[in-house]
DNA sequence: CACTGAAAGTCCTCTATAGGACTAGATTTC
DNA sequence: GAAATCTAGTCCTATAGAGGACTTTCAGTG
């Protein structure tokens, strides 16, 4: 296969018509996340550009987040989202510190994850559009408590297509380990790719703020979040309730 | 001046140490924001350098926001940071809507500014310590109302060290055009180029309170941004409080 | 068995060059 | 006077090649 086919480019960059199609290939899976693509010099050849041409279109990927490239190692598809945990929204005070030496008996505790609930259920009206699914499509309906120091902090409300998730659905939940998006990509071949989290404020729902040890109406930080995998399918949808005065997010402008 | 002075570029990349000179001297002001650098060819000549290297470098700096590059009509440096307007967090219902038409006759309201008042005043320890200057040292303190649809908004406390902001202390702010950054750059050649807003949650004070028409304690978000200039100097330090309620951000992961 | 060293594979840096594309301003044409 | 054209200046695309730097593997050495 000398010349791999070729998309209509019009218009564009040869350099960015080639990104196109790696980019299709990607999302297609004929690489699986985390393994690596053809050397560079491979690439070029096959599609017969400079190595310069094949470069520019690689460093497209890079930095709309698809591959990562390794200095001696090789070009790989990016596996996940690093540092999505939503306790980075909230700052408690008893936290888990990683750079902390294991110094004290008590040094520091990490972060806990306990599943309260789970569930195949009809999807509800919002959760089927934010799924992008057919409205009462069956979903998995996750609870979901995080727990600092034995404190519980967060809880959240976590919905999943089924048709993904099959893997899951006769699990014993609390054989779990602790993050979530390692075990969709092992269990599922699910991997959260990209996120975005909306962050608003607003007061305590009761059953919510039971799992909490707050009372309702208690002022809270909400996070809804939208998971999305390589092809751009909305895969999971979230919930997030929290104390708002543990809340603290830094923006940086450039 | 054949070869321009050069830095101790121990381990650096060619591009890497030419994007250090390059950057040193925007700093310094060799070229003010707003205006051209010298062609890419002309730096290449004049660093011994191939053109694709001072290309990288230019890459770099873009990159990093210090510059910006236009087909056809140069390399600028940058002015300032565009959509840093606080009103980007809150969502009020009556916004205006730049992309409506002019079509009814209440079609939207541009939101409004108003400087409540300036004074200059010594720094208390948290302004100084956020600026970076002396304890005690001389800083304008403005206090300013944000409205839309003649609606009071956000109230903001402004902090600005008073040697870099003369040009000001004297002004009727009534007079003040209602972006308060382009007036920074034209009048005290004070260019805002990043900035870091940290987002929180609070109980608004009675003075705040009074200004938004709000009871005392009512659940607010209050956003506390340190404004920097090129050479990474705090020239700000300014803290926003706004009705919780109609507080939202949404962040992107990748 | 552990350490050293060589080799192969990968991405990275830098050079040199040619032509294309876009912008702004001056000139020409109608 | 207005529109079209030309021109100089700028950044952008693409090519071809040589050597360097980093990682992994594996054979050789002690």
């Amino acid at each position: 296969m000398p010349t791999p086919p070729t998309l209509p480019t019009q218009g564009l960059a040869r350099y960015a018509a080639l990104a196109d199609v790696l980019r299709q290939r990607i999302v297609r899976g004929e690489w699986q996340p985390g393994t690596a693509l053809p050397a560079e010099q491979v690439l070029a050849h096959d599609h017969s550009v400079a190595l310069g041409t094949i470069r520019r279109a690689l460093q497209l990927l890079t930095e709309q987040g698809l591959i990562e490239r390794v200095h001696g190692r090789g070009t790989f598809v990016r596996s996940g989202i690093p540092g999505a945990s939503m306790l980075r929204f909230f700052r408690f005070g008893d936290e888990w510190d990683a750079a902390a030496p294991a110094s004290g008996a008590l040094a520091g505790q990490a972060p806990q994850s306990r599943i309260l609930s789970k569930q195949r259920v009809a999807a509800p009206a919002e959760v089927s559009r934010a799924l992008g699914l057919p409205a009462g499509s069956p979903v998995l309906r996750l609870e979901r408590l995080r727990l600092i120091a034995q404190q519980p902090r967060l809880l959240e409300h976590i919905w999943l297509p089924c048709e993904l998730f099959e893997a899951l659905e006769h699990d014993d939940a609390g054989q779990w380990e602790p993050l979530l998006y390692p075990l969709f990509a092992q269990r599922c071949d699910v991997h959260v790719h990209r996120a975005s989290d909306d962050i608003g404020f607003g007061a305590l729902p009761a059953d919510v703020a039971a799992h909490l040890a707050l009372p309702p109406g208690y002022p809270c930080a909400v996070v809804r979040r939208k998971a999305f995998n390589l092809a751009g399918r909305c895969v999971e949808w979230r919930t997030t309730w929290g104390d708002a005065n543990a809340f603290h997010y830094t923006v940086h402008l450039t």
